[in-house]
RNA sequence: CGGGGUGUGGCGCAGCCUGGUAGCGCACCUGCUUUGGGAGCAGGGGGUCCCGAGUUCAAAUCUCGGCACCCCGACCA
């Protein structure tokens, strides 16, 4: 390709609205255009990189035995009625009308529609298994999109499902797919992990995360130190809390009995801790939330948070979100910051483990500006049981080993799920068994963010002056630059070379640009091709040109007859394994 | 949803406080020179100052309303 011809046109300003590295770049390479808010034009620079991990990802899921289809952005209405998810998903959920009123959405995932599919087409378990996909333009109306491709409205998406009659053949395609995924983002040059994850909305029994440790993502997981347990942080647990210097001295005093003391406009933890002179780990916080099923209050050790996921699921409801202060003073008759357990009525209490154990804590006493201290477990609060209700935090210990976890940043570029029967049996999607008899099918799904991986990639392969690309995913394989446009000798040199690497079919770009060779060589470090061919007037005259990787910018003068061998011969160098 | 901010040529911004009909850098066009890390000189083109209403002799500037976008926060009692 000639860049001359091609629709290129880079920029040196830094968006003002662009955070994050691979935004900046990608804005500055010319590769997306913002449109609105979270929506973007992939600019020819950008889909031809969005295309190359789009061809590794047809590639790989094939070899996984997954069979591509397109299914419809736009969705009616009743299909999402039927799952029960036009009520469940909330304003993320982009809703329509046409013209004669009826109601759409804006696909942000496909389950319905693939079962729909799939119910009419498939009634034997001689059918099974299928195994299906797409990459397909999704829509989510998140509340705050940023960070360009990472977390936008409008995305491209790879997302599979899996259809089966037995859990083994499930179990199978689930683990093809990650499989699939692991060559994938390996190919990507990509350093991820897989994390163990709560499968959340779309529901579901196993589910795995691919994560890319940056410090830019917005997901956060947990690493043992010790062995290869990782989860989400949703999804993490623990077998025992961090260790703390004050839980450490806190000497248990023999239980005097509760006592009330005035604690006047301290609502928090930490004002209460300082005001009582008691340790934040001694005291119980009591969090009210509201839920379709009535208020819930939880109680959770002063200095940890709840964890919303795992709260949602063990109370099994739709909805859960922190109660207002009207609900807050309806349930424990006090103004917020001073709920307790102990003679709070009328609502389900459920306890985390945290508190476990912790002998004569501190707590709210239902009454404005005053707090019990010297409160017992089995004495003033009775519970029979503590839940794994809590957010799990760096350096709380591996559930597995024991030893500590390590908190860190991740950008989720895949995520898999066995959802079971949760849209196939309210959807009907039943097949008859060798004995004639009904069942729903087993599903699985599978989604992977194209752009968001794109983006990753640029997250942690590049430098101060632009773009690294692995070379399966360069827009560009290589790029060959004449410096002096006037200099017909260079120019001659240089468009020959790229003729010959065209036969070749190399993916080659040619600056045949009309630039000064600063201008070449920045926009050739910014825009990041992998493997790099200049011809300039000096070392042509000695007949050579230079050729150097992107990488490492190492130079090397190779004779003007070698050049495309050396070329063909860096692309081998640069290709994964 | 709450708070803050921004909206002026393709991009980045100044001008607004203290009203007098718009300016800078980059980019763009023409010419000459220049050509191994974002060239120099000279000349030139381009703006409904987000939209609407109001105040005024006069509004980018003041007032009110709207829209769009950006950032921060979203309540752990």
């Amino acid at each position: 390709m000639r860049w001359s011809r091609f629709y290129l046109f880079t920029t040196r300003e830094v968006p003002k609205d662009a955070e994050v590295t691979s935004h900046q770049l990608m804005v500055r390479a010319g590769m997306i255009r913002r449109v609105a808010a979270g929506i973007y034009s992939y600019l020819p620079l950008g889909w031809r990189s969005l295309s190359k991990l789009m061809a590794i990802v047809r590639r790989e899921l094939d070899v996984a035995g997954c069979v591509e289809l397109t299914m419809p952005a736009i969705q009616p209405a009743e299909l999402w009625q039927e799952s029960g998810r036009w009520e469940q998903y909330g304003k993320e959920l982009l809703r329509m009308e046409d013209r004669h009123g009826r109601e759409f959405c804006f696909g942000p995932t496909h389950e319905e529609v693939i079962t729909e599919i799939v119910r009419k087409d498939v009634t034997s378990y001689r059918q099974l298994p299928v195994n299906l996909y797409q990459i397909q333009v999704k829509f989510r109306d998140e509340v705050r999109p940023r960070f360009g491709l990472m977390r936008g409205r409008e995305f491209l998406m790879k997302d599979a499902y899996s259809f089966h009659a037995t859990p083994e053949s499930l179990e199978e395609a689930y683990a093809a797919l990650g499989k699939a995924y692991e060559r994938i983002f390996r190919a990507c040059g990509l350093d991820f992990i897989k994390v163990e994850a709560d499968s959340g909305a779309i529901g579901g029994s196993a589910s795995h995360e691919f994560m890319v440790v940056a410090d830019t993502g917005e997901s956060l997981v947990l690493r043992c130190a010790g062995c290869d347990y990782a989860a989400n942080q949703e999804k993490a647990g623990t077998s025992g809390l961090a260790k703390s210097p004050a839980e450490d001295s806190a000497a248990d005093d023999l239980a005097e009995g509760v006592r009330l003391e005035e604690t006047p406009g301290k609502t928090t933890v930490e004002e209460v801790a300082a005001f009582l002179g008691v340790a934040p780990q001694r005291i119980v916080k009591t969090i009210i939330y509201r839920t379709e099923a009535g208020p819930v209050a939880v109680l959770v050790r002063g200095d940890r948070e709840v964890n919303a996921i795992k709260l949602k699921n063990l109370l099994d409801v739709q909805e859960l979100e922190l109660a207002d202060e009207a609900l807050v003073e309806a349930v424990s008759g006090a103004p917020v910051g001073f709920a307790g357990p102990i003679g709070l009525e009328g609502v389900r209490i459920v306890a985390d483990r945290s508190v476990e154990g912790v002998t004569n804590f501190t707590c709210g006493a239902n009454r404005a500006d005053a707090h019990w201290v010297g409160a017992n477990f089995g004495k003033d609060v009775h519970l029979d049981e503590f839940h794994d209700l809590m957010l799990v935090a760096d350096g709380d210990r591996c559930p597995n080993c024991d030893q500590n976890l390590v908190i860190s940043h991740g950008i989720e570029v895949g995520h898999i799920f066995k959802l079971g029967t949760k849209y196939s049996e309210p959807m009907g999607c039943n097949y008859l068994d060798d004995r004639g008899q009904s069942h729903p099918m087993l599903m699985g799904c599978y989604g992977l963010g194209i752009g968001r991986t794109v983006a990753a990639a640029i997250e942690q392969n590049h430098d101060d002056k632009g773009i690294i690309w692995p070379l399966p995913l360069a827009p560009f394989e290589a790029l060959v630059v004449p410096l002096n446009m006037n200099d017909q000798e260079v120019v001659q040199a240089a468009g020959k070379i790229y003729e010959e690497l065209v036969e070749k079919r190399v993916d080659v770009l040619f600056d045949d640009r009309q630039e000064r060779p600063g201008v070449k060589f920045n926009d050739a470090d910014l825009i990041g091709i992998p493997i790099r061919l200049v011809v300039g007037s000096k070392s042509l005259a000695n007949g050579e040109v230079e050729v150097s990787l992107r990488r490492d910018g190492e130079k090397q003068l190779v004779p003007l007859a070698n050049a495309v061998e050396a070329m063909l011969d860096a692309i081998l160098a640069e290709s994964p394994a």
